[in-house]
RNA sequence: GCCCGGAUGGUGAAAUCGGCAGACACAGCGGACUUAAAAUCCGCAGGCCUUAACCGGCCGUGGGGGUUCAAGUCCCCCUCCGGGCACCA
């Protein structure tokens, strides 16, 4: 008998003797179409509520049709934060919208024959019926932003427009990366390892094509510096996107070739990017990438040097796509030709080697074999000279090659002397005086490559005048105005997988007219990559109606920057760093008075099944729908909660589903119990009878520990397990509690206050309970319980009484006990006593802190 | 190679500022209820030694060293696991 039909036969038999069972089945759908009556049911309120206001957002999923684990365990940290806050009387903004254009619609329209708009709009509905299902707090009505519809990504094209205006748009023809299998291009982000993003085994080709690009590198500079000032992401992150941008600061310095070793007339000149131009005394050769212009040229008329270098293209090409590019060995090639040290006047040979990238830098280096760790490894292969230009204060027989740059220079000329730093700015300088080089910066960052040549995506704006006109060259490109917004994306497209945009074969879109001159004109007919939508559009969220603008510039500077935003690590760089950007070119256009979208990111941990990610290939996936069908949506949600922090990776476990899918049925018996007498009890809770104030001080002891850790620590699964300890405590309490030894104002104080706390996690049973207690108004609009310090103190405190560190035992004392007392209780316990037999006390501390108090003696 | 995380019972974990290690659960074991089972309730539960049993003792937070009256927590060294970056000049 599997698990499902054994629970089922529990519950079905459980039903004919115990009708105050917990059925989640029967609850939580009640309490779904009762929530979904009312639209506005978690609508936030005008910027002109005096509430301070929380904007508290998880990532948009993509609407493949499924929510899976990960999802749920994302929104449930969002859902709870967003209940919490609504309950501590925040004005809340917790939107959820769907990341709706993207290759898999077009997979499915292929496989399937639907219509990639029709497939996308049922998997939403799917995912939105599974969303509520578990009882999210999400605005529906008034927010939802779905990305593939013309109303979100006409401001897609806006943005476009305004970016082609200031200078951040723009077209070049470039090498791409190509992935044969989505048959489109790959921003430099989408390239893992050599590999497509989305298909792991898909080595990524490199393409010549015309592409659209944002100038994501203007702003490279502010989005590395921002990173120290944001002490609400986590460094992890941050470190990330600094390894991403990459910058570099360094000089280049151009050296000019000469045709022969002692020829002296200049044929080309070779510019090379150096962090250390104050070892530049030490250079001993020149190495090119195997793809510089150069080499290029001179491998025409040299067939020897063409081989070795189509050899070396290879080499780097494979070992780029199998990721170990850095392992390869070095190995080169003498050109023949010398070049000119600038500073020295020194003849250098020119070599091409295998480890120099022509896409970084300039794709030329000066070699300096003495203090640098390649060069050195390659001129020890080619026995090319080393020469030591650094040395280290008191380390002159330092061994090379020598890297440290706390150092000073020696055999440099006038800059002999002088420390690396000083030296690598008067250099520069020094260059840039004579004309042959200047100080420069250069970032791994590259401009952001938007055009996809894929059908179901945001059509780029322009056209392409096929006359040409005052101005323009024939088949130039030209915007459209803002009134020609949106370009609607056609319904009828064959899609196929031949390669090429398949808005090229849509005779109705392709051809237009130019909005200039009148004259016929074809359209762009690539589409945006889909990080342009996940860019912005949780600004679209606080205004998601507006027909005239992307949003209201004030009600976004209300809301804005986002307080808490939730969701995977994977985006640590993709998604994260182009909305950093989109918010920068926002605000310089004036929209917005934010550099940054959100003042804290939290990255959850992955759902783990079998010690494994959950995922389809490893067949280790568990359906959120099955979790929901068995234990119900909140003892799912709840789990997801409570079985580790929020930051750490989560061992999906069944068993501990059903554990709280139990703790939860206990609960719904035990106010179940008691309801009458709740809804009957009137006057406040006294706290005269022994009981009472114990309880009342466990309570308010729990009140307080949830609150802190909520707000302070993100530990939901301390938060959870305090109101467990609570609940034990109530129940073991039972028996005096029937006999009447606490008055029902102080029990009914009790049960309210449990389905308060358990309402961030506990959404469903938290609302039943709180309408079978008879209890006004929906239980999440309830003000979250305040801890009373007085109710919650101890009178009697335990002391724990060490020798030598060692714990002797733990003595029982009043809690006003002062030190004098604590020292003469803890001599007088007898198991103290016995070890203290023949010893002397050496010292008899007693440490008194907010967290408790301890006695250590010391005895020799 | 470099940079971040992490390692605590059979399992997930807790210990928040250096102060009783293992809260709360899961799985397990014993008992109550039951013709029986399920469900439910009560109890036990880090390891080792000692004991008929209690009582008691010792060890114990990946390993080794250190600081301290006191270390899972701080410092130094090392191992393993996860993630990121990587001929980036």
């Amino acid at each position: 008998m599997d698990q499902a039909s054994t629970w089922d036969a529990a519950k079905s038999g459980a039903d004919r003797n115990e009708p105050q069972r917990y059925n989640p089945d029967e609850i939580e759908p009640r309490w779904q179409a009762q929530w979904d009556a009312q639209p506005d049911l978690y609508a936030a309120e005008p910027h002109t509520s005096g509430k301070p206001k929380f904007y508290c957002l998880e990532m948009l999923p993509y609407p493949s049709g499924q929510l899976h684990m990960g999802h749920v365990r994302n929104y449930a940290i969002g859902d709870a934060l967003a209940r919490f806050m609504r309950m501590r009387g925040y004005n809340v903004l917790h939107p959820m919208g769907w990341d709706a254009f993207g290759l898999p619609a077009e997979n499915a329209a292929q496989k399937n024959n639907t219509p990639p708009r029709e497939w996308t709009l049922k998997n939403i509905a799917q995912m939105k019926a599974q969303m509520r299902r578990i009882g999210f707090s999400y605005d529906w009505a008034g927010i939802e932003v779905t990305t593939c519809l013309p109303e979100y990504y006409r401001w897609n094209q806006w943005f476009f427009l305004k970016m082609v205006e200031r200078g951040l748009a723009y077209r070049k023809s470039s090498k791409v990366n190509w992935c044969p299998q989505c048959a489109t291009v790959l921003a430099n982000e989408q390239v893992v390892a050599g590999c497509c993003w989305r298909h792991e085994d898909q080595i990524v080709e490199q393409r010549e094509l015309e592409q659209w690009f944002l100038r994501i590198t203007r702003y490279a500079d502010e989005l590395l510096d921002g990173l120290d000032e944001m002490p609400g992401w986590p460094e992890k992150v941050r470190t990330m996107q600094r390894n991403w941008i990459g910058r570099s600061e360094g000089a280049e310095v151009e050296f000019a070739v000469t045709a022969a070793a002692d020829g002296m007339e200049e044929t080309a000149r070779i510019k090379v990017f150096t962090t250390r131009i104050d070892t530049i005394f030490g250079a001993t050769s020149m190495q090119l990438a195997p793809e510089h212009a150069l080499v290029k040229e001179w491998a025409k008329a040299d067939a020897a040097l063409s081989g070795a270098v189509a050899t070396m293209v290879a080499e780097q090409k494979a070992a780029r796509e199998t990721g170990d590019i850095g392992n390869i060995e070095k190995h080169g090639v003498a050109t023949g030709r010398t070049a000119i040290n600038p500073f020295t006047g020194e003849t250098l040979p020119v070599w091409v080697a295998n480890y120099i990238l022509a896409d970084y830098g300039t794709g030329a280096i000066m070699s300096v074999p003495a203090h640098d760790e390649r060069d050195f490894e390659f001129a020890s292969k080619y026995e090319l000279p080393v020469k030591r230009v650094i040395v280290g204060a008191g380390e002159e027989e330092a061994p090379l090659p020598y890297i440290g740059e706390d150092a000073f220079l020696i055999d440099s000329g006038a800059w002999t002397g002088q420390s690396c730093a000083a030296a690598q700015q008067e250099m520069a300088r020094f260059a840039q005086e004579h004309g042959f080089g200047k100080k420069t910066t250069t970032y791994r960052l590259k401009d952001w490559g938007v055009s996809r040549q894929r059908y179901w995506g945001t059509p780029i704006p322009m056209v392409y005048c096929e006359r040409g006109h005052e101005g323009l060259q024939p088949g130039g490109v030209v915007p459209l105005p803002e009134s020609a917004l949106p370009v609607l994306l056609p319904e009828q497209v064959e899609i196929t997988h031949e390669g090429g945009s398949p808005l090229a074969r849509v005779a109705e879109f392709l051809h237009t007219t130019c909005p200039v001159c009148g004259g016929p004109a074809r359209r762009e007919t690539d589409t945006m990559d889909t990080f342009v939508d996940s860019s912005w559009y949780f600004y679209r969220y606080t205004d998601a109606k507006d027909s005239l603008q992307p949003f209201d510039s004030q009600t976004a500077n209300y809301w804005f920057p986002i307080d808490q935003y939730i969701g995977g690590v994977e985006h640590a760089i993709l998604h994260l760093i182009y909305s950093r950007f989109w918010t920068k070119v926002m605000r310089d256009m004036g929209l917005i008075a934010n550099s940054e979208p959100a003042e804290r990111l939290f990255t959850q941990g992955m759902v783990i099944k079998d010690g494994a990610k959950m995922s389809k290939s490893k067949g280790n996936v568990v359906s959120p729908d099955d979790m929901i069908a068995r234990y119900g949506a909140d003892a799912t949600r709840m789990y997801a909660l409570f079985a580790a922090p929020p930051d750490r990776d989560l061992e999906w476990q069944e068993e501990g589903v059903a554990g709280i899918s139990r703790f939860l049925a206990r609960v719904y018996r035990l106010v179940g119990r008691y309801r009458e007498v709740v809804r009957e009890a009137t006057g406040k809770p006294s706290a005269a009878l022994e009981l009472e104030q114990r309880l009342l001080r466990s309570l308010h002891q729990t009140i307080a520990k949830i609150t802190e850790d909520f707000q302070a620590r993100w530990h939901f699964n301390t938060c959870i397990a305090a109101i467990m300890i609570l609940v034990n405590e109530i129940t073991g309490a039972e028996a005096a509690l029937d006999k009447g030894e606490i008055s029902s104002a102080t029990l009914a104080e009790l049960l309210r206050s449990l389905a308060l706390l358990l309402a961030p996690f506990a959404p469903f049973l938290a609302a039943e309970l709180w309408q079978q207690m008879g209890c006004p108004g929906q239980v999440f609009a309830q003000s979250w319980p305040v801890a009373d310090a007085e109710l919650a103190r101890e009178n009697e405190i335990e002391v724990p009484v060490q020798v030598n560190g060692k714990l002797a035992n733990v003595i029982k004392l009043p809690a006003q006990a002062d030190e004098a007392a604590i020292k003469a209780a803890s001599l007088a316990d007898e198991r103290v006593m016995a070890r203290l037999v023949d010893k002397t006390i050496v010292k008899h501390l007693v440490i008194d802190k907010a967290s408790g108090k301890l006695v250590n003696l010391v005895v020799k």
